[in-house]
DNA sequence: ACTGAAATGATATAGTATATCATTTCTAGT
DNA sequence: ACTAGAAATGATATACTATATCATTTCAGT
């Protein structure tokens, strides 16, 4: 059986080994663009990577100070391109609320996910959770609305930072 | 009883006076400020009463560009201040996904509504739905994350535009 | 009227995203 | 390998969204 709850990409542990997430991703990424004959090219297999140095959504000008330092010729089309590149591939996640981009923890399927962000650390945590898409189904269904997708992002704290900040404060 | 999922703010019908609509949410929210000792301002006023020029969520620069028309000393920051009060209040809720901004239909009740957004007209209804909410809390909850408040944000097609559009073409 | 707080005016600037056209690189068909 | 068309990138300009800062005005309570 599948649980309702699928944690597709959970809070990073303190002791969490972050290269093998990078790798990981990096691997996934070319496999699934290999498939389908999409072009993980150099410069948006690098997006990727930098979208990837943290468990942070990122701003797309954060990616392009740092891709900047490497790459002279680069402008915000070069990195808006990139991710609208990844975006589709579902290789990345915009957070709306934050005007910024996430790894995707679970590429391969096909779904749109719900995030959990921490407004302490910023980490983002991804859901795939079929009790919430369903009572939004049900939800819309009733007010005779047609879903086309849907965006969730809650805010709070996340577990690390609830140890450190008990009273949100 | 109260319904699990409340529409507080349906999609207008296309014969819905809309006159009333606004008259009613600046009557609401001059008794709500007026309890509350909150200073609903001319200003403040008149942008509570451009954001329900429709039911659509409008941006912060077309609020601006109507206000200009008669008050002359308008800038991004008039417009803004009077957004962050409206939002303070809950006399509006900003549509992350949109960066625009709508009336809320229920201010007396201090809560996070659900937003489905018609790809097609702009519309946007609101919901408070508690299985969503719940759904939403216990998949946090799970993840071992302490919630703050949540952003739901559905795309698609209203009622009426699937009518007119039923393929979503 | 006086005073401190709140609101608004005025200006500058930061931050996010896209349009457009030129050039280069890649792919498929030969 | 050659070439034409498509895809990707380079380069530049500009649009859109939001906030910082300080001056001035207005308001509520005394």
């Amino acid at each position: 059986m599948t649980p309702k709850t699928r944690l597709c990409q959970p809070f990073p542990a303190t002791s969490h080994n972050h290269s093998h997430c990078v790798s990981d991703a990096l691997t996934k990424a070319e496999a699934i663009c290999g498939e389908r004959g999409a072009r993980l090219t150099k410069l948006r297999r690098r997006v990727l990577e930098l979208i990837w140095a943290s468990h942070a959504p990122v701003g797309a000008y954060d990616v392009l100070r740092r891709l900047s330092q490497e790459h002279e010729q680069a402008a915000p089309p070069t990195v808006y391109r990139a991710l609208d590149f990844l975006l589709d591939q579902g290789l990345v996640h915009r957070i709306e609320s934050l005007n910024a981009f996430v790894g995707c923890g679970a590429p391969a399927d096909n779904h749109a996910g719900q995030f959990l962000i921490c407004d302490d650390c910023g980490s983002a945590a991804e859901l795939q959770d079929k009790t919430i898409s369903d009572a939004i189904s049900e939800g819309a269904s009733k007010a005779g609305f047609a879903v086309a997708r849907s965006t969730v992002e809650v805010r709070g704290l996340c577990p690390g930072c609830q140890e450190t900040r008990p009273g949100h404060g």
